[in-house]
DNA sequence: TCGGAATACATCATATCACGAAGTATTGTG
DNA sequence: CACAATACTTCGTGATATGATGTATTCCGA
């Protein structure tokens, strides 16, 4: 899909993905991809901001010798969440205002 | 709003500005307002960003003594916009994703 | 047993882009 | 006459998505 668009809903992709249960890196992007691509980089980029934004926390553990991070999402990430439905009203007055037909072409 | 959730918006919105007739800066922003706040270096970057994308072209006329660029879409212009519209299923599945209630927590 | 795929995370350079600040110039208004 | 509104332009900055590249381990099939 288009970047452009992707940039809005990266962050709280992320953070719904790992609302249910803390999960690691390579799993998000497998359970993401149903809905929205998205290379390694780009991940560890957004879940560095994320953490740094206070909207997760990260933990360290050994999983069958390998070590893995587990991020947990926070309050303040679940209320990014909130915040994200709340724009989404505003959001939908301008896909109505772009997509409506016009007539008088 | 959110200056990344614009990011996706802003194009399409420009250009569904100037659907109905061809219209010049200071208008587009006043008709966008109740949609959508852009100052005006964002806007005229943005129409030079469509324009060099070849999806609008540009007039320049006098109006009562002052300078005006009118702005007029192309056909791949308003492609653009169905692009747009043809994208915004994969949004809405994003959106669903993210907004569900998760009764676990 | 050997090699490659999958798992797992990290770093760097780059290109795109929204925006504030500042500037130029004209018209309308109190 | 000063100030707001109209109208467009340029510059610098910070945020950020992504490809490329690197390191290291486990698992599986030939």
């Amino acid at each position: 899909m288009d970047a452009q668009l992707k940039r809005g809903l990266l962050d709280v992709c992320v953070l719904a993905a790992i609302r249910q249960e803390d999960s690691y890196g390579y799993r998000i992007i497998k359970d993401l991809k149903p809905y929205i691509a998205l290379s390694e980089s780009t991940l560890y980029t957004v879940l560095k901001r994320l953490e740094l934004a206070g909207l997760l926390t990260v933990r360290t553990s050994e999983h069958e010798g390998r070590l893995r991070k587990y991020y947990h999402i926070t309050k303040a990430g679940l209320g990014r969440i909130e915040d994200f439905k709340d724009e989404w009203r505003e959001v939908m007055a301008i896909y109505q205002f772009v997509s409506k037909e016009d007539p008088e072409r």
